[in-house]
DNA sequence: AGCTGTGAACAAATTCACAGCA
DNA sequence: TGCTGTGAATTTGTTCACAGCT
């Protein structure tokens, strides 16, 4: 590394089993002087992160690039471009300390302390995602579920009363909540959205199969189940050279 | 266009209200010569489809770039490019003809026939998936629901009975199911794929969040729900600029 | 005149291949 | 010796800007 400097990290004493959730005494955020890291590379660090999990699950010390990128399901020179951004947390000939590689990546994406979440729409998908343990053991915490339809209030989903979607400005504000979630069907969700930026959340990820205009500094991804799956046909159909139920409605 | 040549397709008589699933007499699989699309541009086309198919709803008959692209949500000149790559279907001074277009987008993905699919793992997320109308709106049809837990077995989700995961060669055999979907807890998923691919399944989509080795020319696409909301968080932290619940757990 | 389709310019991402350090 | 970290080369994707058709 020649240009960049990994900035008020000194690497000692930062290196704890139980590292991720515990404030350690130092700042928790990078603050990388110039460096921006690619989005390519930003994508993947959820992954890396993952990989690292399961090898310290598995009591895994210490491992190569070619190691951690075959968990990854990555090429290592892929792997060791992308943590290059992140600083020069490896030691030549060795490998790199699981543990603390994990920390690295864990306060780099920001999930060394807890991320408020909101979900709209409270259906069949917002019930998995209420539900779903992913979320919880990653740092996000869901501080309330709402919906519009008053059949649905006071309903228990996932230990959380549903609430009415009215009450959204006031659980974004007083619980400081900069990332919603909305799971509604996809004429409900720009109006959804809209209400989530003026509340003041900043990051939102949409379920629903619309596109969604938010204001310049607002962050939107989405996730379309059915797009992934036409994507797939897309493949499965130049693969079979040519169409797999032709005509075949019997 | 110079070099390309849309074969066996002649523009006319194509088009009909309803033509997406109604097979016309000729043949579905375009079999471009040379070229091919981009992946880029391949994970856009359902994105296109489901923007003229608004359009469609709303009783749009022609549509320029630009105003396809807002609907989309790129820019004009990618959508352009990536329209270029299907072959020539607009009209120059003009546009583009809306149900045309679309019918031409749902036959280069394959969506101009129904898809069988089947889905592993009935937990909170495999309910949401079975119950999930944008699937059998677009062309797959869910034929089977399958888990390995003897107590969901019977249960009626989506006006379907789940049934034994061991009945997935049969279902898989007799339906010619070419893709699959796992929704089952990480640890299991691996396992699933391998039999799936050995059933004969050749398009995966995982929801699992674990990286699934599988053969050469079986496709894998995954959607992990918290590495979305990882990415939010990244940026979010930028944006803050610093760390926004640091240290605040009252 | 207006809008598509596309080469050419540009930018981002990936891969190669090896210098440099433990 | 063996592995990381990284410039340079390559590939892939995006944007520009305009020729060419309606």
């Amino acid at each position: 590394m020649t240009s960049r400097t990994p900035a008020g990290e000194t690497p000692t004493g930062v290196v704890r089993a139980d590292g991720l959730r515990s404030p350690v005494g130092h700042a928790d955020v990078p603050a990388r002087p110039g460096r921006e890291i690619p989005e390519a590379t930003v994508a993947r660090l959820p992954v890396y992160l993952r990989a690292l999990t399961a090898l310290v699950d598995g009591g895994t010390a210490t491992c190569s690039s070619e190691e951690l990128a075959g968990a990854a399901g990555v090429n290592s020179a892929k792997l060791r471009k992308d943590l290059s951004y992140l600083g020069s947390y490896g030691t030549r000939g060795v490998g790199y300390d699981v543990d603390y590689l994990r920390y690295q990546i864990a306060r780099e994406i920001g999930l060394t302390h807890d991320w408020p979440v909101v979900i709209v729409g409270i259906g069949n998908l917002g019930h998995a995602l209420a539900n779903y343990s992913g979320f919880r053991s990653r740092g996000f915490r869901v501080v309330a579920l709402l919906d519009a339809a008053t059949t649905r209030h006071e309903e228990l989903v996932a230990g959380l009363e549903v609430r009415p979607f009215d009450e959204l400005e006031d659980i974004v504000g007083t619980q400081s909540v900069a990332i919603g979630v909305i799971a509604t069907p996809a004429v409900a969700a720009q109006d959804v959205a809209d209400r989530m930026v003026a509340a003041g959340i900043t990051s939102i990820l949409n379920f629903a199969p619309t596109v969604l205009s938010v204001p310049d500094g607002v962050d939107v991804r989405k996730v379309d189940l059915s797009i992934e799956l036409q994507i797939l046909a897309y493949h499965e159909q130049r693969k079979t050279g040519q169409l797999p139920t032709e005509g075949a409605s019997a």
